[in-house]
DNA sequence: CTTGGCATTCTTGTATACAAAAATCTTGAC
DNA sequence: GTCAAGATTTTTGTATACAAGAATGCCAAG
């Protein structure tokens, strides 16, 4: 066995297989319904079958692979409509978070949500799309964790994480930052007065947006191909 | 390898294990941070650790236990805060189902919910017990299809699935379930009309856990405890 | 009697070996 | 030339073997 030079081990090695697939895979890396060969990947890794099997479990259960028993993992990246269904379910978990937050949060992640919204700010006039699109995460998981529910927290950053390629893709959008920038500021603006309804139908229509959009562009890139 | 009397293979012996034991934690089999070791379930399963193995990655990554590296994995039940949270999230989940599904419902699917709280309605003045949950968990089966979104529909499976065995412990109580029929009429009245607003609340006030229910789950809990 | 250090044991994590099922290739008949 | 059936090969699923880390117990020193 080659180890010697790393046995840092602090995590096993199916850990950080599962995740570099689980980038990959969200990366677009691999095709949708392309196979995953065992052994392939195994050498790839430099480990044996084991680990990477139970890596490809872990994968199967999150929802990104599909299992075929005797016959092999496949990926499985959502389709048009998946992802629509799932843009509409983040819209709807965000809306819960906004319910509760208008109740819950705190005036110091009040103060926080609105500076994130002007370095957002700063990062659209700098014509910096990173730097939007980190300060727009920021915003959101502040919103998550001050719904002060932490099974619902962590239900949000699981969806948001699998949804992050294709939000990506809306932010090219001409006009498209300076609108979600005014979204932002009217949820604040409703969690700040406390109105629960406000707070949660401000951030749904948000990010539902996201979803049409997204919707929409693949829709000219569909027709775009024919 | 003992195998000749039932070869019918048609899923893995990962899969039916890892069944099997989501089984018997949601049943209560194993109690909170029991260690499940590995080599005795091998046994008890007469199964190498490898399949086992992959079946307990799999309850890892549901959250039914913690994985600790190089340490084992323990059972993790919901403590009561984490229940409320799980609670929260459910009659969120639902309410959105709701909200869809009242601009999506179809006469059939009216029709249904109508029959099954009928026989909902049978079963308690019938003392039926059985009876009554079958067709409860009907009506809530047919609200999620009716969202009209798979994504959500299966979210909401899994965590209903999740709740099962502390939702029965609140049916017990006097009086509850009448006032729980009420309820179901009142979502179906407001899908008919297609009040989104309605229907949404009012099958979040039915699954959300406050004032007595609280006091009566807390209680439960606390003597399944001891 | 308590406590710290060391050795042993036990368990997990990984590698390899083997068996069964599916996929592929070959060969023969029409 | 095409199609089908059998053989071969590939690949998955499982079992076993081995290595490394953690837990436990033992012994000695204070």
């Amino acid at each position: 066995m080659g180890w010697s030079y790393t046995c840092a081990m602090t995590q096993k090695r199916s850990d950080t297989i599962a995740e570099t697939l689980e980038g990959m895979i969200l990366d677009g890396t691999f095709a949708d319904g392309e196979r995953l060969d065992e052994t392939q990947l195994a050498q790839r890794f430099s480990v044996s079958r084991t680990p990477l099997r139970e890596a490809l479990q872990r994968l199967a259960v999150s929802g990104l692979v599909e299992q075929q028993p005797r016959r092999g993992v496949f990926v499985r990246q959502p389709g048009p409509v998946e992802l629509l269904e799932m843009f509409e379910v983040m819209a709807e978990l965000e809306a819960a978070c906004a319910r509760f937050a208008a109740v819950r949060i705190s005036d110091d992640a009040l103060a926080a949500m609105r500076a994130a919204n002007a370095r957002c700010q700063a990062a659209v006039e700098a014509r910096d799309a990173d730097g939007y699109y980190r300060e727009n995460e920021h915003f959101h998981a502040i919103l998550y964790r001050q719904s002060g529910n932490a099974y619902l927290e962590q239900e949000c950053r699981r969806l948001h994480r699998r949804l992050t390629p294709f939000r990506r893709l809306q932010l090219r959008l001409r006009g498209r930052l300076a609108q979600s920038m005014a979204e932002h500021e009217a949820v604040v603006a409703a969690l700040e007065k406390g109105d629960a309804q406000a707070a949660s139908d401000a951030i749904r229509s948000h990010v539902a947006v996201q979803g049409e959009k997204f919707h929409n562009l693949m829709a000219s890139l569909r027709s775009a191909a024919e």
